[in-house]
DNA sequence: CACGGCCCCGCATAATTATTCATCCTGGGG
DNA sequence: CCCCAGGATGAATAATTATGCGGGGCCGTG
């Protein structure tokens, strides 16, 4: 296991699960096979620029960086869209479209930068994005569009639990 | 010293100078004649919502991931509309509020409180609002007002319903 | 005034995360 | 083949952050 292939886990896993703290991540690597130390993590996660954040009153997360970050290029912005678009419904002139809890916020950003024709604008929560399009035929397109990026790969099941 | 108050100062420095540990956060509010111990400032991190971010190379960064303020005036509010009303987009009787990143949620807040006619309710995320109005006419109606508000002075002559 | 409930805080300490140091590989030269 | 440089990693440990507990202050009630 090589430590380019090592990372691209880790942040596939922090997409789909909430990690509040780097042993419960180790624990999460070892069962998809991938045995590494703390001390190893920690450098992963600096290298990834993943950060922590506090949700309210409780418990803390590890995020991928999100929009906030100067970091974000298009290879970035497009793993968003790939890896953490779950999934795009449609109404009226509304796209929603579902995310990995945490994730909504990054996957916003990266369809407002990605300027698909007819986006008025987005919105997101924690899991859920709310895009709003100009019109019904375009919100459609919108969909088309996001699902044949997310068919093109990105494996999502490399571990176990949702959180939501 | 007030707790709130605390706060608010905490805010302040976050946004003037980087910090990377709660110790140096510590000293600095010492230094603004503030004294409290690092478990105090780590609970206020806490319902500050405030994130740690590892940039690039080497250091950390603790960064406020919304509005500064949690205890806003009307006052201050109708700054944010002032301040912080990037762009305005109708759709339909929607209308679509850009903010610098995250200053959603107190634009929102801004515009419930001002009670322009029309509002039936908010959602805000990171650095987007998404106005829900009772008809495009309002919905309209509603953008000439914000952006002149934002081209001039603040307007007092708001109305109307708001929900939340 | 006494009492109970709350909230906020500091102290001490637990829990978590970052770093230092020693290895172990790997890939060139020489 | 031998040696060196650089990168990655684990083990141990330092540094940082979170928290259990108890105390103190501040109401509102009886």
């Amino acid at each position: 296991m090589n430590r380019s292939r090592r990372l691209t886990l880790v942040a596939q896993l922090l997409g789909g699960k909430r990690f509040s703290s780097q042993e419960e991540l180790v624990k999460a690597l070892a069962r998809a096979g991938v045995e590494v130390t703390q001390a190893t993590l920690s450098r992963d996660l600096r290298s990834l620029g993943v950060l922590k954040r506090h949700d309210g009153e409780g418990r803390a997360t590890y995020e991928l960086s999100g929009p906030a970050v100067e970091t974000l290029d298009r290879e970035r912005r497009l793993l968003d869209l790939k890896a953490f678009v779950n999934d795009v419904r449609v109404a009226q002139n509304l796209a929603i479209v579902r995310t990995p809890p945490g994730h909504a916020n990054g996957v916003a950003r990266a369809i407002d930068l990605a300027e698909f024709q007819g986006v008025m604008g987005s919105v997101a929560g924690d899991d859920t994005v709310l895009v709003v399009m100009q019109d019904a035929v375009l919100a459609r397109k919108l969909k088309k569009r996001l699902d044949a990026i997310g068919a093109t790969g990105v494996d999502h099941s490399a571990n176990g639990g949702s959180a939501r």
